[in-house]
DNA sequence: TTTTATATTTAGCCTTGTCTAAAAAACAGG
DNA sequence: CCTGTTTTTTAGACAAGGCTAAATATAAAA
């Protein structure tokens, strides 16, 4: 049984994967707010354990035994994300923190629990997915706000930021999953974006844009073929 | 912010008190599971930090600070084996493993929100008193079913055992808080009690009986009147 | 290609919480 | 009041996780 100490290196490191960035020692280090020196002693154990991958100087890589792991943690991560939204009133700003603790200690029958009573739920309240009992997770490859150009209109599907004063910012502007968005205009060098949700019309700067993934619906456009090269 | 080891000491400590038996060092080594030496290794530490009074060879004693943080963690404990059982469906048995983990890391908020959905109860699937916030807690002053005479007819109140497969039992043969038993026939030497339980009659063995607290309604019997010299 | 900056690892230390084995104190019986 | 038993404490070790400071790779720039 992993120490939630294990737990959470691992699935710091599944999320850097996920975003395409090399898991190094200081990537790590940073998500997790440790020195780079307690990375690499845990990487050392964590090797050992046959849970990581990692040669001196070279990005870490999980094993598919600490990918199994990481997902299952993740999986607890969102499930409770959603069950404290639903059943017990959290706001989405409130969530990530407490489940942050939950994660380590819930039994499977918890997990299962919850997991039905909800029926069955696929993604969590910032529209991330929920990996599957078995390990397998739906990966959307969203766009983000920030690189969609004027005219379109489209869907937000999910937020990457667990900063509740900015998901809180968010909640007021409307920039929630399912809701529609049009981009009105956008400033050139990362400036802001002049964005319309549901009626009301906003400024939002780009760093928060870039945290806000969507899916193109504008007229005209057809599934999944964006930004392929032709 | 007292770490989930210092919290189940407290615990324990708090736990030997109430049930009036003196917390001695191998007292909550035994009830710990952990070694008589890493007892007084860790008192030593909760000494300097003020949260129990401990004189070598002393019995230990817990201060205010330590008494609140024992109640504030029973509380939790308690609020979620409530929670669980009524909200989540979890059986009396399963309850108390499982917020043994839960009780170190949920949030005020959570232990707010599912107080308030369950309707602020007061007792816990057990029967145990629920502390309040402010630390206050109801001591009842029940009898042990063991003790109870023949003749005599009870309500169950409360079972102070968290073995699953002994609570299984309990509920198999109805020895459930509020429940009403009749003291059939006891058997001297600490022999079996022959009960009737709702319609059923069942024999049970006295450390069973003995973990089973109960109020004494018989015909005639006054409350608080029961066991004083006179 | 040499220098400089950045990233990573090593070395050494600390705290928490646990253990075993040995020493010491307290208790009980005669 | 001495002696054997039980309880408790001390001494010393260890594993997990974390830190800082110093050493060493690697990468970037001149």
């Amino acid at each position: 049984m992993p120490t939630p100490a294990t737990e959470d290196y691992l699935k710091a490191i599944y999320k850097l994967q996920e975003n395409a960035e090399a898991a190094s020692t200081n990537a790590v280090a940073d998500r997790m707010g440790v020195s780079a020196a307690s990375v690499t002693n845990m990487m050392k154990r964590l090797s050992e354990t046959g849970l990581v991958v990692h040669q001196p100087y070279q990005a870490i890589r999980l094993t598919d035994a600490g990918r199994k792991i990481a997902l299952e943690i993740i999986r607890h991560h969102r499930l409770l994300e959603v069950y404290m939204a639903e059943a017990l009133g959290f706001t989405w700003d409130q969530v990530d923190a407490e489940a942050e603790r939950l994660e380590h200690v819930i039994s499977e029958e918890f997990e299962d629990k919850i997991d039905a009573m909800l029926g069955y739920p696929t993604t969590d309240p910032h529209g991330s997915p929920i990996p599957a009992k078995d390990g397998s997770i739906a990966s959307a490859n969203h766009d983000r706000l920030s690189d969609m150009e004027p005219g379109r209109t489209v869907i937000v599907r999910r937020v990457t930021d667990t900063d509740p004063a900015l998901l809180r910012y968010l909640a007021k502007l409307g920039l929630r999953p399912q809701n529609i968005v049009e981009v009105m205009s956008k400033e050139p060098f990362d400036g802001p974006m002049f964005l319309r949700v549901g009626g009301e019309e906003h400024h939002v700067g780009h760093q928060v844009a870039r945290s806000v993934l969507v899916e193109d619906v504008s007229p005209g456009e057809t599934k999944d073929e964006g930004r392929e090269e032709s």
